[in-house]
DNA sequence: TATTTTATTGTGAGTGTTCACAATTTGTTG
DNA sequence: CAACAAATTGTGAACACTCACAATAAAATA
């Protein structure tokens, strides 16, 4: 490309008469400068249009202020709400954030994303990694050097995590149900390789039997709303139910059409209860019952923890747990 | 942080005994070298795990493969489907991307993100800049050095940009109402400060006129379900209409929403037709005729070209415009 | 006024890579 | 086997910055 000379430290310490390492401080804050070489070497800094080359920046502090983040599923609403607010939290603290998102979620591409980042000499990493069934021990390894936060970790690893309680969030959701006396209460569950929805479909099964009760009533669907009307389709050819738990609201939406379809009013035939509280949820017909999940004050954490971590080498490891809440609205209703 | 020193060119050099800069003709995959030599090269680097440092090749040659994205109001669906899928497509095309959001959409932020950007070094910018008013020769001077590409940008200005032709879409909806009968046909618009929202506007009108008709229903709303549910409140109690137009489907969802309160039927009172057809819109209650913006083409699109700006100084500069469709479904009917 | 302290500025080296060229080794040809 | 070409490898400099320290100027103290 047409390769402008960018304009140097140099440049703007020859303009102003002072050394490189004068302009640098001025650049940097540093308070050892008199008052008027500052304002001198301002000028010249703005008349020039002088911006600092972060590459290099970069090479000689080896930090960068900047945060890899590995992102998985960015279709869907949670992933992709995950990324938004991190990094809007991100931003406020003068983080930038580079993003390395993945197709597959095998270990061999987790590993690829984090030498990248690594490469990119970011000063920590946030992974979103849904997907339960890889060898974190791999993941640890490879960050040594290098401070990390996993998003929705599978609960009791030992790894610095932030997350949601989603155990606690399906638990309120089937409990939710059976309060209203509901016997038979099916679920759809996102894919069972996801940590998220393998977590609501156990606590599903958990809070009925607490309750001394069981289902089967259960179809595995893709978060899709086409995949809640797919799978419901089939749930209401197989069984009998009055109440379901979808695992995120846009497969209650699907599942809401499928009913609808199939002569089933909701909730007075059937109750629906979503999870994620999405913005439009609210505005469902019937406006849809569902567990919120707070992914703003998820990404300011995530953003808190990890500047913490980077900024202070003593920052202890935990897992951050925040809890969803029940937000009751008319597509569920108390069995007839 | 704990600097665990990197491992670099000179440690894989020493560790099989050659120069580094033998070392740097493997990573690069250079063809000068001896298959023995490569062999040798490439355990060390396995061994050491040698990444190569980003930040100090990127300085030396001036180039990152990393481009940057302006991005505004990724709450809302467009611009997040957007950068969704640019991202994806750079991917494929080995590049990567870096993130700078803005909060304002005024001249200021933009130059701030454009001059940070630069100073990461990206290779080009891409810039999802949604509201009309602002001075673009401004960017244009700041971007001399650097190609960039303006997504949504309106209609007629001299800038490489890819965009999808708003006016046609919304001229598609409003012929089809006005198609299956309808004479009084209101429209619910996005903030009328963003180009889509106010080209949609104007072509709802323009449309009427061209059917010598004309119309004043007309409220403008913030692209989200609530404000579309706000809007509607207001335009029933002021006007009588057959059919609406909304300026995306999450206005649409809250419009239904709201005319269902009052007693209208969709469509049997109220035809409505949305824009964007998101993944959800056939779930909608009922189904929704809305129009189809293609994203994932944007993406490819909007990468491609910009790659090509940036391998090729000679690439013309031109606007690429994509053409929404109209998709048919149940929320529309003939008036009666 | 001489001396010490403090504030300010400058110098040299290092960060990990690539580029342009120089040096070496190997292979080919008459 | 000399002489040249081709293949392979190595060297020095540059990229734009920061760090640690040295040097200078200004201010404060004796």
């Amino acid at each position: 490309m047409t390769a402008i000379k960018q304009v140097t430290l140099n440049d703007v310490a020859k303009a102003s008469g002072v050394s490189y390492q004068t302009v640098s401080r001025v650049v940097n804050n540093h308070p050892s400068v008199a008052v008027k070489t500052r304002k001198r070497v301002q000028k010249a800094i703005d008349q020039l249009g002088y911006q600092p080359n972060e590459a290099a920046r970069r090479l000689a502090t080896g930090r960068s202020n900047t945060i890899g983040l590995i992102s998985f599923g960015t279709a869907h609403y949670g992933p992709s709400q995950m990324s938004v607010n991190i990094e809007r939290a991100l931003k406020t603290r003068d983080f930038s954030l580079i993003i390395s998102s993945i197709d597959a979620m095998t270990i061999d591409e987790l590993k690829k994303a984090i030498t990248y980042l690594k490469g990119q000499l970011v000063d920590g990493i946030i992974m979103i990694t849904p997907i339960a069934d890889i060898d974190l021990s791999a993941v640890t390894d490879l960050c040594q050097n290098i401070p990390f936060i996993m998003i929705d970790v599978h609960q009791g690893a030992h790894i610095p995590s932030v997350s949601i309680d989603q155990a606690y969030g399906a638990e309120l959701a089937t409990q939710h149900l059976l309060d209203l006396g509901h016997k038979h209460v099916a679920h759809i569950s996102g894919p069972l390789d996801w940590n998220d929805a393998r977590m609501r479909y156990k606590s599903w099964q958990d809070t009925l039997n607490k309750n001394n009760l069981k289902s089967d009533i259960h179809k595995e669907a893709d978060w899709t709303a086409q995949g809640g009307y797919d799978a419901t389709r089939e749930l209401i050819k197989q069984h009998t139910f009055s109440a379901l738990f979808a695992a995120n609201d846009k497969m209650a939406l699907g599942a809401i059409y499928a009913l609808r379809e199939n002569g089933k009013r909701v909730p007075e035939d059937i109750s629906i209860i979503g999870f994620d509280d999405m913005p439009e949820a609210a505005f469902f017909t019937p406006s849809l019952t569902t567990i919120r999940q707070d992914f703003a004050v998820l990404g300011v954490q995530t953003a808190e923890y990890l500047i913490a971590l980077i900024d202070n080498d003593g920052t202890p490891l935990h897992q951050r747990m925040l809890y969803p809440s029940l937000i009751q609205r008319n597509s569920t209703q108390q069995l007839e």
